[in-house]
Parts: C-alpha cells; structure tokens; sequence
DNA sequence: ATGAGAAATATTGTCAACAATATGTGATAT
DNA sequence: ATATCACATATTGTTGACAATATTTCTCAT
C-alpha cells in the first residue's frame, strides 16, 4: 500500500558543503557540572567535516524526508554521539534550507524518541537511560522472534538473494575493519527481515528500535565485548531459507539477549546523577 | 533532577500559564464533519461559511499536546470520521492559535498514521486498507499478551484499584448505551494495562494502534456485531489479579482475534476503488 | 451540449523579522 | 573571596506576509 503519509521520494544529492570556518565555538556546559568527569558531550564540537570537493552551491533543496535519513544515518553510525546539541540554524545552513525547514525534522525525531527537545535551549541527541535501554530490547525481544517466524513460514523467491546480498557486506566490512559501516548494516539487517516480512508498521516501529539500539549500544558497549558478532545473523538467516521459523525465533531470541547482555548498564550515565549517588554516601 | 524525557518537554516549570479555566468551549462538533462520505478526499465544494458565533475570551491558547489529545480523542470517539479533511486554519481557529502551531500538531498525527497529508492538498483523517488494518493487529496480538503476562507475573498493589475503577467505568457506559464513552473506555482499557506494565515505549506504540484500532472499527464494523464485548476485558482483568499470566495471555490474544474477527474487511472502501472493480466485470 | 483552456479559489508551503527564554559573564557590594 | 544582581549572548518560539500548488468554476469556441 502506498505510503501517502509522506512527500514523494525523490532521487536523492547532497546538500551544499557546510561553511568551513565556524568552529571555534566554546563548550559551555549545561550544569554547574563537576571538573572529574569528561562530562557529558553537552556542547561539543562537530567533527570537522571535510568539505566535499566543490558541489554546486546551490543544488536542488533536500526533502524533509532526505534530512531525517541523513541525520538518521549519521545516528546510527555514531558520527552524532548522543548528547550532541542539534542547533537548528547550524542544520539549517548545513543542509541549505531554511531553518523553518528543519524545525519540522527535529519535531519528528523527537517524536521517535531520537532526540530529546529541551524547550527553548535546544534539541540534543537522546541519551537513553538504562531503564529506556531495557523497554526498547523487550519491545525488539517480542516483535523481531515473530518477524523471523513469519518470514520463515511463508518465504519467498527473492529472500534469499536479498538476505545474501547484506550478509556479504556485512562481511567485508567486518574484514576491513570498518566499524561505522558495520554497526550500520547490522541494524540494517534486522530492518530487512522487517521489509521482507511486508509490515509496514512493524517496520517503522523496527527503524526506530533499531536507532535507539544504536544510541543505547554507544552508551554502554562494554569495552571488552565487541557488540555484535557477525555469525548469530548467518545463522538467522539460514534458518529462514531453511524454512525452520522455530529456529530461526529461537535463534533471533539469543542474538538480542547476547546483545543486550553485552552491554554494561550499571555505569553511571549522566554525570549529575553520578554526582548525586557519590554524595548520598 | 534534570527532566530528561524523551518526549518533547512539556512546558513543565512554565510558571506562566497556571489558571487554565477551560471555559466552556464546546467542543464544536458538527462542521466538519462529512459523515460517512468516505469518498477520494476531494475538496468541499463551496462550504457556505456560516458566521462564528462570538467567541468568548480566549482562555489559555492550549499547548501542542493539548491539541494533539483532543484531536485523537475526537478521532477515538469517532465525532471525526475517517476521510474528514483538517483544514490548518479551520483548527488554527478552533483551538485559538496560530496557523504555524497547528501544523506541527497534524505532522505529528500524520506521523504516527492517523492523518494522512496529501501534499499541497492538506490532512485528511487516516482510512487504513484492510491490509494496514491487519498489520496493526499483527502487532497487537504479539505485544498485548506479553503485556499482561509480564502484569500478572510482576503484579503490585494499586493494579487491582486501578483495573477496578476502569472496569466499573465501562461497565457504566455500557448501561447507558453512550456507545462512544464504550468506545474510548475500551481503548483506553488496553492502555491502562500497558501503563500499569510500566514500559513507556511499548506505551507509545499502543496508544497508536489503539487509534488506528478507532478508525479501523469505524470502517469495517459489521453491522450485525457488536464490536466489543465487555465481558472479556473482565475476565482479563481477573486473571491479571489472580496472577495467572499464562491464562490472561491466553484471553487477551483470544480477545483481539475476537476483535479483529468481528470486522468485515471484504467491504470495499474506496468508492473509486469500488468503481473500478464495478467496471472491471 | 461538449471539451479545452483560463481565471478563481482554497489551501498549503516558505521565509524573514521579531519576541521570548534560558544561560553565561561580569560588575559590585559585603 | 563570595554571593547577588544586571547585562550580554545564544537559541528557540511566534507571527504575518507572501509564494506555490492543486482543484473548481467559468468562459468560449466548436
């Protein structure tokens, strides 16, 4: 069924390059924060991004639809840690639109819970709490089983070239090392067998567990374990076009539970809240 | 204590407002509505304005989730009929704001799939397709279950109060034949039951297909069913008491198969779509 | 009458200027 | 040295005017 909900998708380009100079703004934090911690990345610095090699300065306006995927994309991929102020006039410019233009997207990824809006002082990437973390892995535990249920149940021609085709790139970027590309495509693998199974509305609910995942992983990824391992979606995979959805449930099952038992979500997160438990002692 | 909600903050410390008073604004039922007309949203014709009547002094101009809730309570209720257009300036001038405040209202709505944005053209009411109404039910039936499970596992005390007094509210409506309190009473029945779980994210995603539930029993409703039986929502609300989360699961898929099974998804919807189909033969 | 095209209308989409708000900074008194 | 208050700054929030677009209505030639 069509989607009229949104603009019409059209062929996508790149906005003009941001302004080059711009950078040397000073941190200021949100609180009378401590000196101990790193603190939280309040204000930081946008990685200096390598201006493009000269695209026309004036190509034609992205869609409100091309600036979510874009700062989507650059969510998941943890080039926009969390925390990280999105001020809208700096988007504005970025993206060559106006700033009333890109006050709808932030309303929108607010929405989903990707950004957090602070009323008057700004938009901040999310940082999601432990107890958050926990809601979204239960939500995934309870939807993700079924998809693969499904998609192994009543399978289709074209699934297995599908579902191939992303464990090969998910495997040369596993062996070229390119971390951003891998924590990219293994979000996207889970959106796939969404797609494939053909609901739409899990699907949507799936994209934005798959980006809070993202967040919540960079948040609390512990150090000694690496967050995901390739192998669970092989496996996965093969027990749908094996056609054994109990399997392949089963399977989807443990992988979520590895993942989020990988995580270490004791560390204290927010630097006041540490502040306040160090205190009550 | 920051406040660091995921959802857009309410105006929480706001000092200002204060003194809603909500005067008594009725909430001005019968303009828009087309009943029934369900067809291709095409432009009203020529609407003989008809004058306003003198509105009282404007109270409070209500906040963006304020509109958001009566917009959804209004569509809950079904007082706005799938296919109903919301003209910006139509609702600017019903809630007494702004144009430019109404618009982030019905992007959002337009978000989550209740309205539907045809660009240029304006918001019409969401009429979901058999196919999406099976999709919503696809995600209820997995997430409801679990949701009273994990209720009857982990049941605390204030539960039974709470189920008690909602139960005893539908019950009420019920008795009075006020079909569209039942209505709201019994979507909001499942959402008390995923508030008393105590995940927000599952939360949010029910509060969204118990709407779209509202605008799917609107359009296939059989007419000889009722589509809620009271009754099962109490012995739901038993077996979560009785702590038998393996029975309440049970009821609760066996309820909405009920629910779903009551609805005639054969009736064409489209008139367009009815036409063609007509001349097809 | 019929169809094509031009005007009219209703509505959304865009923009820039201005107002409101929260926070940071510095002066001043104690 | 420290607390307090006024001011500066950065950012969002609001408004009204205007442009763009899709639809309807009207006009006119056939």
């Amino acid at each position: 069924m069509p989607d009229k909900t949104n603009q019409p998708a059209r062929p996508a380009a790149s906005a003009r390059p941001a302004k080059p100079g711009k950078s040397a703004k000073p941190a200021k934090p949100g609180k009378p924060a401590k000196p101990a911690k790193p603190a939280k990345p309040t204000r930081p610095a946008k990685p200096a991004k390598p201006a493009k090699p000269a695209r026309p300065a004036r190509a034609r306006p992205p869609t409100q639809e091309e600036m979510v995927e874009r700062l989507l994309a650059a969510v998941v991929e943890h080039r926009l840690p969390p925390g990280t102020q999105l001020v809208e006039d700096r988007l504005a410019e970025v993206f060559g639109v106006n700033r009333a233009r890109v006050r709808p997207v932030l309303a929108r990824l607010a929405h989903e819970g990707i950004v957090t809006l602070h009323p008057n002082r700004g938009a901040f990437v999310s940082e999601p709490t432990a107890a958050q973390a926990r809601e979204v892995f239960e939500v995934r535990r309870l939807l993700e089983p079924a998809v693969v249920q499904a998609l192994a149940t009543r399978r289709e021609r074209a699934q297995e070239g599908r579902l191939n085709a992303h464990l090969k790139k998910e495997a040369e970027a596993a062996a070229r090392n390119d971390h951003r590309a891998l924590i990219r495509l293994t979000g996207e693998f889970h959106l796939l067998l969404a797609e494939l199974a053909g609901n739409t509305l899990m699907l949507r609910i799936l994209r934005e567990t798959e980006t809070l995942t993202s967040l919540i992983i960079y948040l609390y990824e512990s150090p000694n374990v690496p967050a995901c391992r390739g192998n669970d979606h092989v496996e996965i995979a093969a027990a749908i076009v094996r056609g054994d959805g109990a399997r392949a449930a089963r399977l989807m099952l443990a992988h979520l539970n590895e993942v989020e038992g990988g995580l270490d979500m004791q560390r204290p997160l927010e630097s006041d809240f540490d502040l306040a438990g160090a205190l009550a002692v």
